[in-house]
DNA sequence: TTGTATGCGTTATCAC
DNA sequence: GTGATAACGCATACAA
């Protein structure tokens, strides 16, 4: 069934049918007559064949860490919302954390053509800039901001700084960190930064026995935590970079029978369903992470109407007051 | 940039660029000349023109209620394993959980712009079944058994009746229920049959003031525990159709000092990682989501490539002991 | 083993 | 407003 097929039954030409379906100047008369026989034959132009005529594939490529993550769901979300709204679709690429595999589909998605990448990142080695720069198609980053790239990411060193400045404000005077990877620029570096800056800017001193690095899991936050306590006298606050490692480092407090917030206070940057849920309730930084798909997959949109606006969009956040911080 | 370019570049005619882009017969000369102009431009075929002429699309459609939930990630995260494996995209449908939106995608997804499709269901209307009856492409679908059609589904049946059993087992003999719409064959029909059979098998009295129906969600577990507790005694175990729905009870007998499972014991069928976590921790039916997306995407690829096996595939389950049921 | 010719289903150009 | 016709980039039957 094609456009020709339809024509036939309608008793008019195909261009005329084509222009039905874009739009274009149609009788009154033929247009009733080939709206008829679309509905009663279901007719669905064939997308591949009007990319090939177009150029215009109406597909966007995401290419994201981990699809089963709450956070990276939110993001797909907006995405998906948005660009369904615009006759958009998506098409998903699941990397499994694997720098092999966004590396894949970097290059798949020039293959398939389509209008435009969304890259959710988390890790950005000179190998993605090599790729990224002779994209010849439009792409937007999100989560990381990469130099003379559109991004749309959040404001993590100013969300550390501002979570460290309200341990501070509530007391706190020896308050550990546990984070990630630096290479991680956003997570890891900008995160940790903050955190730091903000003890300095209040005399207190960085100490580096109070600083721990893992992965970004509960395992994490157990194993880091454990290892800060016992090595250290008088920790009064643990900060974790994510909320997944808080679970971890909560989880090894209660077992030992440390109160959280009276013995030693608790918060994270993400929020999370979770967070809200679990006792005591923690004390996070939210992070507007359905905004962030809606905004990169506008930015991708107007990019591809070549409404060249290469703007970084650099999100806000909220500060989540409960009960895992002394008050 | 096409292949009549890297044919003149190397010196050969088009179809010999296009034998060799498919494994057809090419000299080794041509063969390695052909690759060097490949590597030096960097030539990707257009994969809109191949599936123009091959009808051959190697997309999935994949169409699911809700991205952001941990549930469906999980499904996602097997399908996106097993189709990226055999070199398919998949292309997602989010719905939002609105039967519209299902409609409409399966329409785009209907007339071979995809090679097969994954539907991800919850409720399955008659318009559902007249639109998948009519698809002239695969399709399977995934947490509902629809006669007739290829299904990957969980044994919501037994897994209820089974969890009924276990708390019979352990003492408990006013059972109250909270589950969903029975329109929902699998979350809602299924799971409360077995949850009454089980009672009746065990000669305890179906009560009918014992059973809630409401929504997905933790208000709706919050809002039909109160109910249930407000007006009947004597109630020592709430079985929840879903694990938000558990939470939302939990959080109402906290709220009102009722201890779990001293006084009321809770379970829910679908484990989650907030389950293992919260206080205490839940008592489930633990499903394997990401199998049931492993298996959905290996039988509609066994599909795809004429292998018609129909088969259904009835996934099993886990009993997770924890401690919000008196042992 | 290679090249020529044709068609996949659509849109765009042009003359009517 | 309409219809014939030529692309779009590729795979393939057939001839060489």
């Amino acid at each position: 069934m094609n456009i020709i097929d339809i024509a036939k039954l309608a008793g008019v030409s195909k261009s005329t049918v084509s222009r039905f379906l874009n739009n274009g100047y149609v009788s009154e008369e033929n247009r009733s007559k080939i709206q008829t026989v679309i509905d009663e034959t279901g007719f669905i132009p064939s997308s591949h064949a009007k990319t090939l005529r177009t150029k215009k594939t109406n597909l966007i490529g995401v290419i994201l860490p981990k699809i089963s993550s709450e956070t990276i769901g939110k993001v797909v979300s907006g995405i998906s919302e948005e660009t369904s709204n615009s006759g958009y679709n998506i098409i998903l690429g699941n990397t499994d954390l694997n720098i092999e595999k966004e590396i894949e589909y970097l290059q798949i998605f020039k293959n398939k053509n389509v209008d435009g990448v969304i890259f959710v990142a988390t890790i950005i080695t000179k190998k993605h800039l090599d790729i990224i720069k002779d994209m010849k198609i439009p792409i937007v980053i999100v989560g990381q901001n990469v130099d003379g790239y559109p991004c749309v990411y959040h404001s993590d060193y100013e969300s550390a700084y501002d979570m460290t400045k309200y341990l501070i404000k509530k007391g706190h005077r020896k308050i550990s960190y546990i984070g990630v990877t630096k290479d991680d620029i956003s997570a890891g570096l900008n995160r940790e930064l903050g955190y730091k800056d903000c003890l300095k800017n209040n005399n207190l001193k960085i100490n580096k026995n109070l600083i721990k690095i893992g992965e970004f899991s509960q395992e994490s936050g157990y194993k880091n935590a454990k290892e800060l306590i016992e090595n250290n006298k008088g920790i009064d606050a643990i900060f974790c970079a994510t909320y997944n490692i808080a679970l971890g480092a909560m989880e090894y407090l209660k077992e030992n029978n440390i109160n959280i917030p009276y013995d030693i206070s608790v918060c994270s940057i993400g929020d999370s369903k979770i967070s809200n849920i679990i006792s005591p309730r923690l004390t996070t930084i939210n992070y507007h992470y359905e905004q962030s798909g809606v905004e990169s997959a506008k930015m991708i949109l107007d990019m591809i109407s070549a409404k060249n606006n290469i703007n970084n969009i650099k999100l806000g956040y909220e500060l989540k007051i409960r009960e895992s911080v002394k008050l």
